[in-house]
DNA sequence: CCATATTAGTGTCTCTGTGACACTATGTCA
DNA sequence: TGACATAGTGTCACAGAGACACTAATATGG
C-alpha cells in the first residue's frame, strides 16, 4: 500500500430537535454556500482545528452560532458517507443529534432570518440539502428508541419543568398516549430529579415542579414502554 | 466564513470480535507502518475512493483483507478524533464493530503473520497503537448491551448451532450466567431461527441445531437481561 | 359559601416476560 | 441395565408497565 490516500471531504451536522405545542421541531438553515444554495439545510459544517478539539466541540460550536447557546443534549448519531451525496466529491457527514428546550433558544432563533424550527410533519414540502432528510428520520427514530428506555426528553424541557408537561413531549416523540402514572414510577425510580420548592398553578391543582439533579446521569430503564 | 477549511486525517477501524473456550477474543494485526510500527492496532484504514462506495465498504475490505471474507455482523460503533490522537496531526477515526464466527475465519487468521486473536483479558499487556483500547472497550460495552435485549451474538457462532453454544457465547460476553429457559423463550418470540433437520450429540441428549431464518432481522426485545 | 369542573397525584389489579429451579427426555458409557 | 450427563419443559415467584378508579387541591360560577 502506498503512502497515498484520498481524503474524502468531513462535515459534521447536527439534527437539533426540540417539542413545542405538541409538536415535534427540527432547527434549520437556509443555506448560503454552495452546494445546495437557498435550500435548507441542518446546522454544521467543517471542522476548525485551531478552535475545535474534536467533533463534538464543532457541533456544539456550529449549534451555538445558530442558537446562542450550546445544546442541554448533544450525541453521536452516525456518519453517512457515498461518492455521490456531495456534488464537490466523495464526502463524509459525522451526524449529531441534540435536544433544547424551545424557551431557551427561541429569542436568538426568531432573531435570525437564517435559522429557523420547522415541523418534522412539515418537512416533506421542503427541499431539503444533500440527504439531510434522511439524517433527520433517523436521528427522530434514535430519540424514539431512547424515548423508551430513558428520561431523554427532559433536555427538552427547561430546568424546572412539571410531570404533565415531561409526558406532553413524550408523547410527542413517540406518538402515542403514556400513563401518567408509568411515568411517575420511572421517576421515583431513576432517582435523577429533584423535587423543586415550587408549584405553579396548571388549571387545578397546583402541579410540583421537578429539576434534574445536578451532574446526574440518565439511567436506562430495563424495560421499554411499548409502542 | 471562507471556503478554505482544513481537512482531517480519516481512517475507519473495526473491532472484530469472536468468542473462542468462553473467551471474547479481538482481532489485532501487528502495524507495519509508521506511526507505532510495530504496535498492535485495529484492522483498518484510509478509504478508498475508487473502491469503497462509502465506509462500510471500506471496514469490510479491511477485515476481508485480514480474514478471508466479509463479516457476519458490522455496525457503526462512534467516531472518535482530536488533535493529538496521531502524530501526524488532527485524526478522525469512524470505528466499526463486528461479529464472525472463530471457525469461518481461523485458517485465515493462522495463516497470516500480521493479525491474531487476542483475548480482551490479555489486552493490558499489550501496547496498542494511538486510543484503539478505549475504543475496544466502547465496542465491548456496546455488544455487551446489545446482547441484553437483541440476539446480536448468534453472529459469533456458525450458520447452524445449538442453544447450549449460543448460550455460553451470551454468558461470555455478559459475563454472567443466564437461564437457559429465558434464552429459548427469547428464540422462540423472536420468530428469526429454524430448527434444523440434524441434531448433533453433546454427551448426554442430543442437541437441536438452529439455524438463522434466510432474510430475517434481528429483533429488539422489549425487555433487558438482568446484569 | 358551596357545587362543579379541572388537573395533580395515589392505590391497586392485571398482564407479560425474566429468574429460579425442579422435573422429564434422551443420549453415552461402564 | 443403571448411573450420569446434557437437552428441553412446567410452573411459580417477582418486577415493572398498562389500565383505571379513586382521592387531593385549586379555580370558577352561581
Amino acid at each position: 500500500m502506498s503512502a497515498e490516500y484520498t481524503n474524502p471531504l468531513f462535515t459534521v451536522d447536527s439534527v437539533l430537535f426540540t417539542v413545542k405545542n405538541e409538536q415535534l421541531l427540527v432547527l434549520l438553515v437556509k443555506r448560503a454556500q454552495a452546494p445546495f444554495i437557498g435550500d435548507w439545510g441542518l446546522p454544521g459544517g467543517f471542522i476548525d482545528e485551531k478552535i475545535d478539539n474534536n467533533t463534538d466541540a464543532t457541533a456544539r460550536r456550529k449549534l451555538q452560532a445558530k442558537t446562542g447557546l450550546s445544546p442541554a443534549y448533544l450525541e453521536q448519531l452516525q456518519a453517512i458517507s457515498g461518492p455521490d451525496r456531495d456534488p464537490r466529491g466523495f464526502s463524509v457527514t459525522l451526524a449529531y443529534f441534540a435536544l433544547v428546550a424551545y424557551q431557551d433558544v427561541s429569542p436568538q432563533i426568531a432573531s435570525v432570518e437564517s435559522a429557523s424550527w420547522i415541523a418534522l410533519k412539515d418537512l416533506a414540502k421542503l427541499n431539503l440539502a444533500f440527504d439531510h432528510l434522511h439524517i433527520i428520520e433517523a436521528a427522530r427514530q434514535r430519540l424514539q428508541q431512547k424515548t423508551l428506555y430513558s428520561m431523554t426528553p427532559v433536555f427538552c424541557l427547561p430546568t424546572q419543568f412539571t410531570i404533565a408537561q415531561l409526558k406532553s413531549v413524550i408523547e410527542t416523540i413517540i406518538e402515542k398516549p403514556i400513563q401518567r402514572k408509568s411515568l411517575m414510577r420511572r421517576i421515583e425510580a431513576s432517582d435523577i430529579f429533584e423535587i423543586s420548592e415550587e408549584k405553579i398553578p396548571s388549571g387545578g391543582r397546583m402541579a410540583q415542579l421537578y429539576t434534574l439533579k445536578p451532574g446526574a446521569d440518565l439511567v436506562n430503564f430495563e424495560r421499554n414502554l411499548s409502542l
